[in-house]
RNA sequence: GGAAGUUUAGCUCAGCUGGGAGAGCAUCUGCCUUACAAGCAGAGGGUCAUAGGUUCGAGCCCUAUAACUUCCACCA
C-alpha cells in the first residue's frame, strides 16, 4: 500500500475493498472454540421484502460497534445473520405483483403461489443483505438463515407439536382480529388504532308487550357506532341496578328489520353513566359482546362473511358491502321512525398495521398459544434482573404487555408461512397435530386426512430465532457455546411483537433466557421529526448517504447525539459534520505519515520522552478507560463522542501543533524520534477506539501506517496502562495551554494580526513554573505567536506599557508598543480583576460554611482550597500589575 | 381512562453515580499559518419549562403544575 494519501478522505471505492478484505480473510467468521469467551448478537432478521431504511441502519451499526469492540477485546465474537419471510408483507407483495399480471391468487393455486413467493425470495432475499455490508456490518455469512429455511421449520414445528402437547396450543372459537383486505386473522399486537371522525346513530327498539307483540309506543333507545351489526344483535343489555329499566327486566325488544324477538339481559358490563345505559349487544362482531354473551348463553349469529359484505344471516341486505348495508340500515330504520338522531362522534377505530383496512372482530375458529402460565418466567426475568432492559424505563412497557396479556392468536389464513401441523380426519373429524402427516386416522383409520390450510404468524417463528439460528431443535455444540446470546439490539417498536415473545419461548423451549440484554434504540425521524414513511416520500436512504458522504459518516452521525431509547431527526448537516470528522482524522494521519517518511520511528527510552509526549499519552490513556467503560455499559454515543474531542481538539488542535517545531527542527533527532513514535502510537490507538464506529477508514489508515499488521479489527483492544499516567506533565501543559489561550486571546481582542509577532516575556518566582516553559518553551513561542520568549524571575527589562496575562503562579507580558493604550488595559485588567473577585466570593463562601466544611468530601473540600489559592495568587498578580500601570 | 417520555444556546440535541452549563449547525471577527477552508484562531448567546421541597450543594433526587410526543386500554 502506498503511503502517499490523497488530500481529501474519498471512502468510494476504499469501502468495498476493504470489505471485499475482510470476507476473504474470514474475520467475520466464528467456530466453537472453549478456549476463549464467546460474545454473541442474533441480527433482528430483516424482512426479504424490506430495502434497507434509516432504522435497520441505526439498529445494525449498533450492533456491528458492539460486535467489533468484543472483537478487538478478544472475545470469540458471533454476529448471527438471516432473514425473516414475513409472511403477510411478503403475501401482500406477491398479491400485487400478480395483481399486475392479472392473475387472481385463487386461480393460481396454492402450490403455484408459493413457487412464486420463493422465486420473490430468491431475487428480492439477497438484496437486504448487501445492503447491510455496504453498512459495514461483519456478520458472519457463512451462517446466514431463514425463518423458513430447512432447520426453522423443523424448530417450528417441534415447538408446535410440544406445545400442543402440553396444552399451550389449542384451537378454539374465537373473537379475533379479522382483516377483510388482507382475509385472515390478525393478533392484537397487529391492530392499529386510528382516531377518526365517524357518527353515533341513536336507535330504538320497540319493547314487546305482554301479549307478543310490539308496542307502537314503548322503546328502549341506545347508541352505536356500527348500525349495521344490528342485523346480529341476539340482545339489549342494561345494567342490573339502573333504576330507569329496572321494570323492563325478564322482557324482550323486537329488533326491527330482522323481525327477531331479542331478551333485555342485565349485565354491570354497561357504564349507566355512558349514553342512554342500554347496549344493544351483538356477540359475533364485538369482544365485549361476545363476553356478555357467553354470560348469558346468548346466540352468536354472523352476519358477515369473510370479505367484510353481509352475508345470508343479514337477511335482504345480504351480498351489501358493510358500508353500504350501514347505510341502507340506517335509511330504512329512519323511514320506520326508529332513528332518534345523528350525533358525531371521534372514535378510535382498529385498523391492520399492514393494510390500513379497519378490521371486523369476528368469532372464528383459529389456533391459539395459551399465555397466562408461559409469561410468567419472562416476567421473572425481568424482576429478577437476569435480563436487562437498556434503559431501564422500558421495564414499564414490558409488563403493561405482560400483565394484560390475552392469548396469542397465531393462525392466519395466509399461503406464505409455516403451514399449521394439525391434520383432520375427512371421514370423522379427527385433528392429529404431529411432525408428520399421518399415514391414517388413530381415531378410525380413515386414509384420508387433510392438513390444515393455515399458517402461523411471522413472529412465531421470529420467536425462536436466537436459539433456532444456533441448530436448535438439534443439541448443537454452537447452541452450547453460544447460547445464551449477550445482546439484543432493536426498536422498541417490537417489544411486543418480538422481545417478548422470545423471552417466553427461550425459557419455554431452552429452559434458559435467551439474550442478557436489550438495548432499545428509537426511531430515525426526518428533520421535522416526522416518521420516514413511504407516503409521505421523506425518507432518506441510507445507500444514498452512503454513496456520497461514505458508511463510516452514516455510522457516526446516527450513533452520536442521541440517549438510548430516544428518537433521533436525521440532518444532513450532521453528516457532513461526520465526514468532515473522518477528514480530520485522515488529514492527521496524512500529516504523520508525510512526516515520518523516509524515517524509521523506534521506540524512545523514556527520559527522551518530553513533557508534551507525556503529556498525550496520559490523556489517551485516560480516553482508554474511559472509552471502554463507556462501551461496556452500552453507552455508545457518550464513548464515541470523547473518541471525537480527543481526536480533534487534543491530538490536532494541541499535540500536532505542539510538536510541529521539533519535527522540522533536524538538529535533534532523538526529540524527533520521540514525537514521531507519540505521534503513531496515539494515532494508532485513537484509531483502535474509533474503529467499531468507523471501520473503513480507520482500516485504510491502520493498515498504511503499519504495513507489517493485517488489519485493526483483529488488533488488540487498548487497555489502560497505570506507567502511562503522568500527573505532572499533565498538569504542566495544561498551565502552558492557559498561557497559549490567554494570549490568543488578548491578541484577538486586540486585533493583532496573527502575522504580527511579539517577544513574550513570563515572570515569575515559582521555579518549577519557569522550567515548564523554558522546556516547553519551542512550540509555545509558536503557539504563541511569540518572536521571542524570555523567561525571567523578576520584571526587570519589561516596557513598563506592556500588555498583561495573568495565569496562576506567572504573569505573562507582551510588549506592543505600538498598539497598547494603557487606559484600554487598565479596563481589560478591572476586568479580569472583577472575574476574580467573583471566583473568590464564590469559593470563600463555600469554605466558610461550616456545613460544607462538616458533610462534603475530603477531596472536594481539597479541590476548592486549591482553586482558592489559585485564584488569590491570580489576584494578587492583576492588583500589582494595575497598580504598576496607574 | 392508564402509563411513559420530552421541555437545556437561534435550531437539533448530549450532559453516565448531585460538586463551577456542553457539542454540532447557525451568527459575528480575523486568518489560504507548508495535514486539513470539509480547515485554524477568537467572540457573542442559556433564571437548564414553572412553583415548591430534600441537601452544605440540584440541570440531575422528591412533589405539584403546564405544554408537546408516544405507547397501552377501547364506553357500545
Amino acid at each position: 500500500m502506498s503511503k502517499e494519501l490523497a488530500k481529501t478522505y474519498d471512502p468510494q471505492g476504499i469501502e468495498d475493498k476493504l470489505y471485499q478484505k475482510w470476507l476473504d480473510k474470514k474475520y467475520f467468521h466464528a467456530e466453537v472454540d472453549y478456549s476463549r469467551k464467546p460474545f454473541t448478537i442474533v441480527i433482528p432478521p430483516p424482512n426479504i421484502t424490506g430495502q434497507l431504511h434509516m432504522g435497520h441502519a441505526l439498529d445494525n451499526t449498533m450492533q456491528d460497534i458492539l460486535i467489533r469492540f468484543k472483537r478487538m477485546q478478544g472475545y470469540n465474537a458471533l454476529w448471527q445473520p438471516g432473514t425473516d419471510h414475513a409472511s403477510i408483507a411478503t403475501e401482500v407483495k406477491i398479491i400485487e405483483k400478480l395483481k399486475e399480471e392479472g392473475i387472481d391468487k385463487h386461480d393460481l393455486g396454492r402450490e403455484k403461489f408459493l413457487e412464486r413467493a420463493w422465486d420473490w425470495k430468491k431475487v428480492y432475499g439477497g438484496r437486504i443483505i448487501s445492503q447491510l455490508k455496504k453498512l459495514g456490518s461483519s456478520c458472519d455469512w457463512d451462517r446466514e438463515r431463514f425463518t423458513m429455511d430447512e432447520g426453522c421449520n423443523k424448530a417450528v414445528t417441534e415447538v408446535f407439536v410440544k406445545m400442543h402437547e402440553k396444552g399451550y396450543i389449542y384451537k378454539g372459537a374465537r373473537m379475533i382480529n379479522w382483516c377483510p383486505v388482507c382475509n385472515t386473522s390478525i393478533s392484537d399486537a397487529e391492530v392499529e388504532y386510528q382516531e377518526q371522525a365517524g357518527h353515533f346513530w341513536h336507535i330504538k327498539y320497540p319493547i314487546m308487550n305482554a301479549d307478543g307483540t310490539p308496542s307502537a309506543t314503548e322503546f328502549l333507545t341506545f347508541a352505536t357506532t356500527r348500525p349495521e351489526t344490528m342485523l346480529g344483535d341476539t340482545a339489549v343489555a342494561i345494567h342490573p341496578d339502573d333504576e330507569r329499566y329496572k321494570h323492563l327486566i325478564g322482557k324482550s325488544v323486537m329488533l326491527p328489520l330482522m323481525n327477531r324477538v331479542i331478551p333485555v339481559v342485565t349485565d354491570s358490563y354497561v357504564d349507566m353513566e355512558f349514553g342512554t345505559g342500554v347496549v344493544k349487544i351483538t356477540p359475533a362482531h364485538d369482544p365485549n359482546d361476545f363476553e356478555v354473551g357467553k354470560r348469558h348463553n346468548l346466540p352468536v349469529i354472523n352476519v358477515m362473511n369473510d370479505d367484510a359484505t353481509i352475508n345470508e344471516n343479514g337477511g335482504k341486505f345480504a351480498g351489501m358491502d358493510r358500508y353500504e348495508a350501514r347505510k341502507a340500515i340506517v335509511e330504512e330504520l329512519d323511514q320506520m321512525g326508529l332513528l332518534v338522531k345523528i350525533e358525531d362522534h371521534v372514535h378510535n377505530v382498529g385498523t391492520h398495521d399492514r393494510c390500513k383496512a379497519t378490521i371486523e372482530p369476528m368469532v372464528k375458529e383459529q389456533w391459539f398459544v395459551k399465555m397466562d402460565e408461559l409469561i410468567k418466567p419472562a416476567v421473572k426475568a425481568i424482576q429478577e434482573g437476569d435480563i436487562k432492559l437498556i434503559p431501564e424505563r422500558m421495564e414499564k412497557t414490558y409488563y403493561n404487555w405482560t400483565d394484560n396479556i390475552r392469548d396469542w392468536c397465531i393462525s392466519r389464513q395466509l399461503w406464505w408461512g409455516h403451514r399449521i401441523p394439525a391434520y383432520y380426519c375427512d371421514k370423522c373429524g379427527e385433528i392429529v397435530v404431529a411432525k408428520e402427516a399421518p399415514k391414517v386416522c388413530p381415531k378410525c383409520g380413515c386414509e384420508h386426512l387433510t392438513q390444515d390450510p393455515d399458517t402461523l404468524d411471522t413472529w412465531f417463528s421470529s420467536a425462536l430465532w436466537p436459539f433456532e439460528t444456533l441448530g436448535w431443535p438439534e443439541k448443537t455444540e454452537d447452541l452450547k457455546y453460544f447460547y445464551p446470546t449477550d445482546v439484543l439490539v432493536t426498536g422498541y417498536d417490537i417489544i411486543f411483537f418480538w422481545v417478548i415473545r422470545m423471552i417466553f419461548s427461550g425459557f419455554e423451549q431452552m429452559g434458559e433466557k435467551p439474550f442478557k440484554t436489550v438495548l432499545f434504540h428509537g426511531l430515525v425521524r426526518d428533520s421535522q421529526g416526522r416518521k420516514m414513511s413511504k407516503s409521505l416520500g421523506n425518507g432518506i436512504d441510507p445507500l444514498e448517504i452512503i454513496d456520497k458522504y461514505g458508511a463510516d459518516a452514516l455510522r457516526l452521525t446516527l450513533i452520536t447525539g442521541n440517549a438510548p431509547g430516544n428518537d433521533m431527526r436525521f440532518y444532513y448537516e450532521r453528516v457532513e459534520n461526520s465526514r468532515n470528522f473522518a477528514n480530520k482524522v485522515w488529514n492527521a494521519s496524512r500529516f504523520i505519515l508525510m512526516n515520518m517518511d523516509g524515517k524509521t520511528v523506534t521506540t524512545p527510552a523514556e527520559s527522551d520522552l518530553q513533557p508534551v509526549d507525556k503529556w498525550i499519552l496520559s490523556k489517551l490513556n485516560t480516553l482508554v478507560k474511559d472509552v471502554t467503560d463507556n462501551m461496556e455499559c452500552f453507552e455508545l454515543g457518550i464513548a464515541v463522542q470523547k473518541v471525537y474531542d480527543f481526536i480533534w481538539d487534543e491530538f490536532c488542535d494541541w499535540y500536532i501543533e505542539m510538536v510541529k517545531p521539533r519535527l522540522y527542527n533536524t538538529d535533534d533527532a532523538v526529540s524527533q524520534n520521540a514525537a514521531l513514535w507519540t505521534l503513531k502510537n496515539v494515532l494508532i490507538n485513537a484509531l483502535k477506539l474509533l474503529h467499531p464506529y468507523m471501520p473503513f477508514i480507520t482500516e485504510e489508515i491502520f493498515c498504511t501506517l503499519q504495513s507489517e499488521e493485517e488489519s485493526i479489527m483483529i488488533s488488540t483492544w487498548p487497555t489502560y496502562d497505570e506507567a502511562r499516567n503522568y500527573v505532572k506533565e499533565e498538569k504542566a501543559i495544561e498551565a502552558i495551554k492557559e498561557a497559549v489561550r490567554g494570549i490568543r486571546n488578548v491578541r484577538s481582542e486586540m486585533n493583532v494580526a496573527p502575522s504580527k509577532k511579539a517577544s513574550v516575556h513570563l515572570v515569575s518566582e515559582d521555579e518549577g513554573i519557569r522550567t515548564i516553559f523554558t522546556e516547553g518553551k519551542l512550540f509555545f513561542a509558536s503557539l504563541a505567536y511569540a518572536s521571542e520568549v524570555f523567561i525571567q524571575s523578576d520584571k526587570a527589562g519589561i516596557a513598563d506599557d506592556a500588555v498583561s496575562v495573568v495565569i496562576p503562579g506567572a504573569t505573562l507580558y507582551i510588549p506592543f508598543a505600538e498598539l497598547v493604550d494603557i487606559a484600554q488595559e487598565i479596563e481589560r485588567l478591572t476586568k479580569e480583576q472583577k472575574r476574580l473577585e467573583g471566583e473568590l466570593a464564590r469559593s470563600k463562601g463555600m469554605l466558610s460554611n461550616e456545613k460544607f466544611i462538616s458533610k462534603a468530601p475530603e477531596a472536594k473540600i481539597a479541590e476548592e482550597k486549591e482553586k482558592l489559592a489559585k485564584y488569590e495568587k491570580m489576584m494578587e498578580q492583576v492588583t500589582a500589575r494595575l497598580a504598576q500601570l496607574k
